[in-house]
DNA sequence: AAAAAAGTGTAATAATTATGACGATAGGAA
DNA sequence: TTCCTATCGTCATAATTATTACACTTTTTT
C-alpha cells in the first residue's frame, strides 16, 4: 500500500497531479522542478471504503489526495454520521489541524471509490512553506477557506427547523439557477442536515405542496425564490 | 474612536499587551524592536455592546482585542443567536478568514465590556509573517486550532439530543474533576448548544434525578462519569 | 436479463424540543 | 436595608422530528 520517498518512478507521476492541487498550482512554473526535489513525499492507496484518516486520530503529515473521492464524517451519539465535506482529486486533506496543538483529526475520512494520496510529513511542509511563498500563501489561504467552510456548515447545522435549513441549502445549491439537479441523494442530504431522511423528505413535500419548490427525483425547481429567502 | 498609524505614543502602549497575545508572544525578544517598527495599525475603542465585527461584512484586516472580552455569535432563522465563542484580551479576532477568498466575517463579535483592538492591515500581516518567521509559525497555529475549535463546537451542535450535548459539555468542562463551577449562565450554555433555556434545565434535572450529576445553580458534581460518556 | 443494491416516497406512533408564561431566589446597586 | 435585575426552576401546550416499517423505482452488478 505505501510506497518509499524518493520514489519518483512510478506510473503515473504524481506530481502532474501535486502541482493541480490548489496548494501547489501557485508554485511559478521555474521553480516547480525545485519544489519537487524539495518534496518528501510517500504514496498511499486506498480501496473503495477504506479509511484514510480516522477520527481522533493523530496526524503528522499533510495528505493531498491525487486520484479518487472522499468524504469526511463525524459519529454523532448513536454512531449515526453526519456528512461534513465531500472531497474530490486533486485536492488537500486534512490540511486544516496539521499545526494545530491537538493535531488529532476531529474527522473521519471514507473513500468512495479507490483512492491515491501524497502523504508529506509535517516537517517538510513547514520547510517548503518557508522556501516557496507562494506555497505558504496558498496554504494560508487554503485553511482560511476551510475556515469559511466550517463556519457555514456550523450555520447550517445550527439553523433550528428542517424547512430552514433546506431553504438554505436549495439557495446555495441553486447557484441563482431556477431549475437544477441535486449534487446528492436525498439520504446524504439528509445526514449534511444531521437530520432523518423521512423528515426530510416530508418538509420538502410540504414545501411543494405549497408551490414554493418542485420535486422530482433530483430534479428541483425554484418556483418561489423569495419564500425560501423569507425562511432565513 | 479611531486612532492613527504610526501612533506609537498613546497610553498604555500597546506593544505590552501585543506581545501577550499568542500571535506576537512567540516573537523573539531580540526582535520585538523590529517588528513594532515593521508593525503598521490602528487603534479602536469600543463600548459595552459595540459590534466589533458584524456578520457578512468584508474584513481586510487583522483585529488584536488588547482590552476587554467579546462573545462571537450567529444569528438563525429567527433572530436568536447562537454562541460560538467568547474572547478575552489579549487574543486575535477573525484571524481566521482574513486568508480567504471570501472574507467576510460568519459571524459577529459584540463587546461585553468595553474594548479596545489593535487592527493590523492584511498586507501588513502578510509582510511580517513572511519577515517574522517566529509569527507566521504562530499565526498557523492559531489558526490550526481555531479550526480544532471549530470542529468541535460543529460536534456539539450536531450531537442529536440535549442529553448528549450536555454529557459532552460536562465532561470537557469539568476537565477530569469532580465538582466545579459552570462558566457560563444556563441560558447562556442554551445559546451555546443551539436549544431552548427550560428544554436544556429540564433534561438536566432529569440527569440529576437518575443521580448522574448534581447540580445547584451553577455548581456541578459529577456522580457518575461513565454514564455520562456512554452518552457519547 | 436477473439479482442486488441504492434510492425514493409514505404513514402511524413515539419522543424530543420549543414556546410562553409564571413565581422564586441570589447578588448587586442605591 | 430595599429595590432591581439577572438567573433559575417549573409547567402546560404546541410544534417538530425520530423511529420503524413498507412498497416502489432506479441504478448497478453479476
Amino acid at each position: 500500500m505505501e510506497r518509499q520517498y524518493f520514489d519518483h518512478s512510478h506510473s503515473p507521476h504524481p506530481s502532474g497531479m501535486i502541482f493541480q492541487c490548489p496548494l501547489c498550482s501557485s508554485v511559478p512554473e521555474d521553480q516547480r522542478e525545485g519544489f519537487m526535489q524539495d518534496l518528501r513525499f510517500s504514496i498511499k492507496n486506498y480501496q473503495k471504503g477504506d479509511m484514510i484518516v480516522t477520527r481522533g486520530a493523530l496526524y503528522e503529515s499533510l495528505y493531498i489526495l491525487i486520484r479518487g473521492e472522499i468524504v469526511t464524517e463525524m459519529a454523532d451519539e448513536k454512531g449515526d454520521f453526519m456528512k461534513v465535506d465531500h472531497i474530490t482529486a486533486p485536492n488537500p486533506l486534512a490540511a486544516g489541524f496539521l499545526f494545530a496543538s491537538n493535531n488529532r483529526s476531529p474527522v473521519s475520512a471514507i473513500c468512495k471509490v479507490p483512492c491515491t494520496a501524497v502523504v508529506i510529513p509535517k516537517e517538510n511542509v513547514y520547510f517548503l512553506m518557508r522556501k516557496y511563498e507562494s506555497f505558504m500563501l496558498a496554504f494560508l489561504s487554503y485553511i482560511s477557506n476551510r475556515m469559511s467552510f466550517l463556519s457555514e456548515k456550523l450555520r447550517l447545522v445550527s439553523l433550528r427547523t428542517i424547512r430552514a435549513k433546506l431553504a438554505y441549502y436549495l439557495l446555495k445549491e441553486s447557484a441563482g439557477a431556477q431549475s437544477f439537479r441535486l449534487g446528492s441523494s436525498k439520504e446524504e442530504i439528509a445526514r449534511l442536515f444531521n437530520v432523518s431522511r423521512p423528515a426530510l423528505i416530508k418538509v420538502m413535500m410540504e414545501m411543494a405542496a405549497e408551490e414554493i419548490i418542485a420535486v422530482a427525483r433530483r430534479d428541483v425547481v425554484i418556483r418561489d425564490r423569495a419564500a425560501l429567502q423569507k425562511m432565513l
